[in-house]
DNA sequence: TTGTACGCGTTATCAT
DNA sequence: ATGATAACGCGTACAA
């Protein structure tokens, strides 16, 4: 590949000129300037980035790591994070940790080695995270999406979930559920599920209820029924659920009326993160709506913020409510499981 | 940040020698060795990959263009590419072109100008498309995901989706349907979609019926049920119809839920793609399967073949019908639109 | 306005 | 076994 000594030796000039033509072009005489543009034209030379990063000390890259692109939700958020980065003249450099801290270490390392002149994370539980403890020695700018803010020393972007939680069971006790129940996947892989469930037992308590233990699913987004039986039979049967995720929630809808009971006449369902597909399902489903653009494009702009050396520390991103047909009013249609 | 001269002189060397106590470790005496390495705990010297890329000729990097992360097909698809990449201690530099040509070049410009020693790609038409003209006078090894080989001149990793078309439309004429029509998102953004048409009207022609025309939505994710009435109202109204991706099938039963129509008995609906949601949802949607992980492994392991040099034409990967509760067989129950 | 020369951090060749 | 040095491609301070 052609450059830049070639480009200027063909038009006629010094290295020197042929780098200020493209880097600085009103340092330099029209036509010279054009002589090296026609000369990079044949040549077909294209700028070497290293180089450029190298010299520059900037990689004009971040780097971006989720727990897995299998969920929507940081699917999302990279398609939002990747548009606002490309704007700004920056690159991602993607990788997953599949919700491993011994993955989420490797990666972060990696991504240093690389020069990314900053770092967006999601990590398992931002409390104890071996790789933030790593972190906090670097200079490295560094930002979290979705983890809660408190105790990790790092700023980040997102809802306020104990609120978020909070709003959802008051939408479930505004209809007039009582029995109220809450479902999440492995909690230890999750901060946001804990944080949700306080939300969760605040609204209860407030309202005059005694919260339930928190249902934990093997997985992050698939339910199991079995799991849930329990507490869906005898006087003191849920007449509504909330789920820490609308993965959990869809297949809960779903195995819920493969077993012949219907969503919300049954049980009203809700989720949480608001991903697109849970608007086209049938019933449409009820959950609360993190601002996902949003919070891709904060993020993005926090972080170069902070790589140019701002200080700044945004304020917690707006929940919605999203109302769906997976969630009614309490009826006392009893559940009889076990009928197939 | 520490560099590799600093490490030298602290630990009394030269900077080759340092160099080579890592590269090269059995070229420096153990205890020299020693000394390099507890220098470079002592600096928290970390290596810089963009010196070593550009003295090197090599980023170690791929980079990756899908259309849009908010379709699960290429999140999954980019989720098991990273793994498979990670594994082989490559990178992945991730950019989502929207299906808009224009910027599909400049992201193919951008990643080349970043030396990625390789590309892959999922791009609009395969047939016509300004990127892939570009990139045939380029040497960058260049993989194509989920276009379909035939007409672009580069290999392609991803199921025969002439041949998927045609088991997905036998499935539903084995039931006992004949009135079976197709459904597409933009056309000119997917030439699988008309592949897997062209799959289609082979199987009803083989079958001794008449193909239906395709019709279009507007939205490759969301189905707009009103495009559709005219196909199933009347004698000759569909009893199924196939849907070129599982988003575009997920959110059609939802509509024809919604209005009070029920599935499969009112109609039948199949997708295509099987993202892993479909299985969970109720009904659960009947699809072609795609082997999205081995996609992306083998996409991934190609080019890197293809990198070393090596030449390979993997392969079309095998597709798999997924059966599930939203194709049933035909019935006569008659469609009531408009009741509501 | 243009050219000279140095440095970014690393690796590889050639001496010693 | 180790050290000196050139080269990867670029940007820029300084000199002309």
């Amino acid at each position: 590949m052609a450059d830049l000594l070639s480009v200027a030796k063909l038009a006629g000039v010094s290295r020197a000129t042929a780098a200020r033509a493209f880097s600085n072009p009103d340092l330099v005489r029209p036509t010279t300037r054009e002589r090296v543009f026609d000369a990079a034209k044949q040549l077909a030379f294209r700028p070497n980035k290293v180089a450029q990063q190298l010299r520059s000390q900037a990689t004009q890259m971040i780097g971006v790591m989720v727990p897995s692109l299998d969920n929507p939700v940081f699917a999302e958020q990279l398609q939002a994070m990747e548009v606002a980065a490309r704007a700004c003249g920056y690159s991602l450099l993607v990788t997953t940790s599949e919700y491993s801290p011994s993955r989420e270490s490797d990666i972060v390392e990696e991504m240093l080695r690389q020069r990314v002149d900053g770092l967006v994370l999601t990590v398992a539980d931002a409390g104890s995270s071996a790789v933030l403890d790593k972190l906090r020695l670097e200079t490295t700018p560094c930002l979290l999406v979705y983890n809660p803010p408190a105790n990790s020393g790092f700023t980040s972007i997102g809802v306020d979930n104990h609120a978020a939680g909070t709003d959802a069971t008051r939408h479930l006790l505004a209809l007039g559920h009582s029995r109220i129940g809450m479902v999440a996947g492995p909690l230890l892989q999750s901060d946001r599920a804990k944080q949700r469930y306080s939300g969760y037992c605040h609204a209860m308590i407030e309202a005059g209820f005694t919260p339930r233990p928190l249902v934990e699913m093997e997985r992050h987004t698939q339910a199991d029924l079995n799991s849930l039986t329990p507490e869906l039979t005898g006087e003191d049967a849920l007449t509504a659920v909330i789920c820490t995720n609308d993965l959990l929630a869809i297949s809960l809808m779903g195995e819920l009326q493969r077993e012949g009971f219907s969503v919300p006449e049954n049980l009203s369902v809700m989720g949480f993160d608001g991903i697109a597909l849970g608007k086209h399902i049938y019933p449409a489903l009820c959950t609360i709506e993190q601002p996902r653009a949003d919070i891709g494009r904060t993020a993005v702009q926090t972080l170069l913020a902070k790589i140019r050396g701002e200080i700044c520390t945004p304020a917690p991103l707006p929940h919605a409510l999203r109302k769906g047909e997976s969630v009614g009013m309490p009826t006392t249609r009893k559940f009889k499981l076990g009928t197939s």
